[in-house]
DNA sequence: TCAACTATACAAGAATTATTGAAATATACA
DNA sequence: TGTATATTTCAATAATTCTTGTATAGTTGA
């Protein structure tokens, strides 16, 4: 991955609104929602909606699909994924055995492991 | 995770400076790096990096820790698998078969599947 | 074609963030 | 105590982003 796909999806997320935006996609999977719902779902002006899908889909965070006057958008979560993995390549590079149970409970989101010690 | 939490974080990764910090820090893992180091591996002015520092620190995506005249940055890992539980909190809720495969694959950062196809 | 509807594009001001240089704080060590 | 080192804080400017209102473009169905 790309350093600037990266930062743009991270500054994509960055916004209480396109926060909500994102989450609100993820929990309608594949089924996606019409850029009008997501504004009066979010009760945003539909203007501003539009500017905040802009950028997630420059992004490429979200996607945006034309049916016939209505605009679907649906979230990306394939790149999602690849963004986890770019941020933790090379984890710990040098010393595999400290993060093999970091990275092995990163496979289950529920297990939320305590705060790193500070020596 | 409160929703505050999750956009300073992303706030925090969204500058390229400030990525290349944090993937600086997971490669480190336990070890972490003093602010003098990571400036110069960034090639950054020291009142710079300690800008961007400061910042993450608040938004505790890196620790700090005293040690002497010397300030030891850590990345916070653990944090990160939050925020993923966070964003994908009610997946496709409605219809759990649909995500039922890209949540299992997203236990393997390296498997990155295919765009969503729109319809 | 016309009117209603959906959505985006554009422009302007307010607000926020980034970068740099200079000064200040704190620790280490002779 | 005095000097050097490490890091942060502060101030000023530059740059970017956010929000709102208005205008424009495309689609639908009578």
């Amino acid at each position: 991955m790309e350093k600037q796909t990266a930062t743009q999806v991270f500054e994509s997320l960055s916004s209480g609104i396109r926060l909500d935006i994102y989450r609100l996609l993820v929990k309608r999977g594949l089924e996606g929602m019409v850029a009008g719902q997501i504004a009066s779902a979010l009760d945003l002006p539909p203007n501003n909606a539009s500017f905040h899908l802009k950028g997630m889909t420059h992004a490429g965070l979200v996607s945006v699909a034309q049916e016939g006057r209505y605009q679907r958008y649906r979230a990306n979560l394939p790149l999602m994924l690849e963004l986890i993995a770019y941020l933790t390549e090379e984890c710990c590079a040098g010393h595999p055995e400290q993060c093999a149970e970091i990275r092995a409970d990163s496979c289950c989101p529920e297990a939320i492991l305590p705060p790193i010690t500070q020596d």
